[in-house]
DNA sequence: GAATTAATTTGTCATTCGATAAATAAGGCC
DNA sequence: GGCCTTATTTATCGAATGACAAATTAATTC
């Protein structure tokens, strides 16, 4: 009557299967749980024994290194560079359309969660993804932003990226406060989106023309 | 010759005094090391024993919630909402003064890391806080523009207190790139507030006119 | 300076942790 | 259908954890 696991009918997978397998469901619960949960209450939630992740990765750092490769560096999407470089449409389309797509895949509480403790963590994975946020993303951004306002192309100021950083902060924020601390009001995602980036390019075109070197 | 612990001197303090000394060092300790980490730990730091820690503390969490009302309750200062009401001057000053004292408070690596630690572990007081933030900074601000622009005095909307947090979450963005990952440019704080203040600012002029009902 | 109080340490217990070695069993191959 | 490979489990180790009880010692009181 009752379906426990009255059979221990241990399903057998092949090797590449139960790998993926295993990060997968990794991904879950060390989004949930912290990546200084025990390996036992992941392996419960894998359905396996505790020992056997061990024969897939050598340590438990090792397996959330794979959780870091999964999460930020497969997630990324090199035709988000192409969108922002479109001068066919203006910028601000063109922002508009980045963000809403990049915070599809970046506002959910998997990606969340691990990017918050793997920052707390100190490793330095972090560090390198917002690199790539700024030399992929808002570096683009300016350079584009100055072609439009037909400026000559020069390399952004530092207060030009930090300016940018504060759009891109306020909209991460957003996420934060929603998926996080679920805390965030019924305004729909593309419209706060929409003000922000609004409220950026106006910024932007004073603080171009007036930082403008004589 | 060496002045190693030869002599275990060991001083003894009055109740109160240890206790001060205990969540002083404690705040340090967790915002280093997360709150996941040994109350052993914690005692070397403090050069106690460990179970000194229990008579003092029922448990560790709630030595941990002592630590939360330090930093998030202690640390609140009432004036900063006088400040934002105070219509003699123009809001865009007191919006300017206001997130420089405020990020002077909380842009240090202790007041961070205990906040993204605890919002990780789901305590209810991040929201709490963030509740206080909506109502003390955000609301008031937004009632103050209207205020500024000759509009009728009413309770903000959603999308508005959307924009306000977006300028805010921005600002505390960049406490935390600089903070936690060690990885801003070399723009002065005061700067960096300047640009989102006044972009804020610009943005909600419009909005506000935009979106005033007939 | 002896007696008393209370701050602090020593000693310890039951769990839980990451990790390893050895035993077991499921599935593929001939 | 028996053999062989290997995926998986059982059993276990040593270290670390939160918490408690009892012993010790520094400071206070008279």
């Amino acid at each position: 009557m009752i379906d426990s696991d009255d059979k221990p009918k241990r399903k057998r997978l092949s090797s590449g299967e139960r790998r993926e397998d295993f990060i997968t469901k990794a991904i879950d619960f060390f989004a949930d749980e912290g990546f200084e949960s025990s390996t036992r209450g992941l392996a419960r939630k894998l359905g396996v024994t505790q020992p056997l992740l061990y024969r897939y990765f050598p340590s438990k750092e090792d397996l959330i290194s794979e959780v870091y490769d999964a999460v930020y560096v497969n997630r990324w999407r090199p035709e988000w560079e192409d969108l922002l470089r479109d001068r066919s449409r203006p910028l601000i389309d063109r922002l508009n359309e980045f963000y809403n797509v990049y915070t599809d895949v970046i506002f959910n509480r998997q990606w969340m969660r691990i990017y918050l403790f793997s920052g707390l963590k100190g490793v330095d994975i972090n560090r390198r993804y917002m690199q790539l946020v700024r030399q992929r993303i808002l570096e683009p951004i300016l350079k584009e932003a100055r072609a439009e306002m037909g400026l000559p192309d020069q390399p952004a100021k530092d207060c030009e990226i930090e300016f940018a950083w504060v759009m891109h902060g306020g909209i991460f924020y957003y996420g934060v406060r929603d998926l996080i601390y679920e805390s965030t009001l019924e305004t729909q995602k593309h419209r706060v989106i929409a003000d922000a980036v609004a409220a950026f390019m106006a910024g932007l075109h004073i603080k171009l023309h007036r930082d403008q070197p004589t």
